[in-house]
DNA sequence: GCCAATGTACGAAGATCATCGAACTTGATA
DNA sequence: TATCAAGTTCGATGATCTTCGTACATTGGC
């Protein structure tokens, strides 16, 4: 599933951590990423806002595990992080995975706000 | 999740196994249950014809990890499982799920087939 | 240059999960 | 009645997951 590889490139304001390609984002993953209550705030939060750093929300977990958290998400092709100074900015991939599973994040949203 | 609690009533065409009510389906908990590959094929097998048995499936493990399958898509809302004889006859809850989730299924099912 | 803030990396602990094999239950059938 | 077929139940095993704590890296500001 997670597989570094080869990065390049570490620039101050764009992306130096792994993301699959829209085509590499697999159903299954994206399904085991939603599927946990926390991440599942994670993206609806990201959802409804803008940008947002890791800090900025609010989870009942210590860092290392926000770290984990992200890191599912950007794995499985749900968020983008992106390097800015300090923090790191995640954004919700909607056109990705608007592409590649039409409808699909819409329902999630709606059937978590409940 | 998974709890029987009392069940009563064992039947010959009817249920006699545990499912979820309608608003009992959990949003995580069907995520989860479609999040594995073999149960994701199970699902889309099931959507695309009609009622089928466990063995009409032709899964690529033994008899007791099946019954573990279908127990995780009964639990979780996705399928009902009827009991016919001594087999199981297995159904996808579609309508519970359209009710609760509004093209979740369909969006899910259009991105198996890829 | 030093320090605080944001986050990662690593290892460990406990829980959950997918899989198997063997024994069992239940209904149909020869 | 004895047997067979479809599934379940139970225990075990190895893998994966969630969480934590501690140490580390990087950046911005004093």
């Amino acid at each position: 599933m997670g597989l570094a590889g080869i990065d390049a490139s570490p620039r101050g304001a764009g992306e130096s951590v792994w993301h699959p390609e829209r085509d590499q984002i697999e159903l299954t993953c994206v399904l085991h990423a939603l599927s946990d209550p926390m991440r599942l705030r994670i993206v609806s939060e990201l959802a409804a806002g803008e940008a947002r750093t890791c800090k900025s929300f609010d989870l009942p977990v210590v860092k290392s595990t926000c770290t984990h958290h992200f890191k599912v998400l950007r794995e499985a092709g749900v968020i983008r992080q992106q390097l800015l100074g300090t923090t790191r900015v995640n954004t919700l991939r909607r056109k990705d995975l608007e592409a590649r599973f039409p409808g699909l994040v819409d329902a999630v949203l709606r059937g978590a706000c409940r």
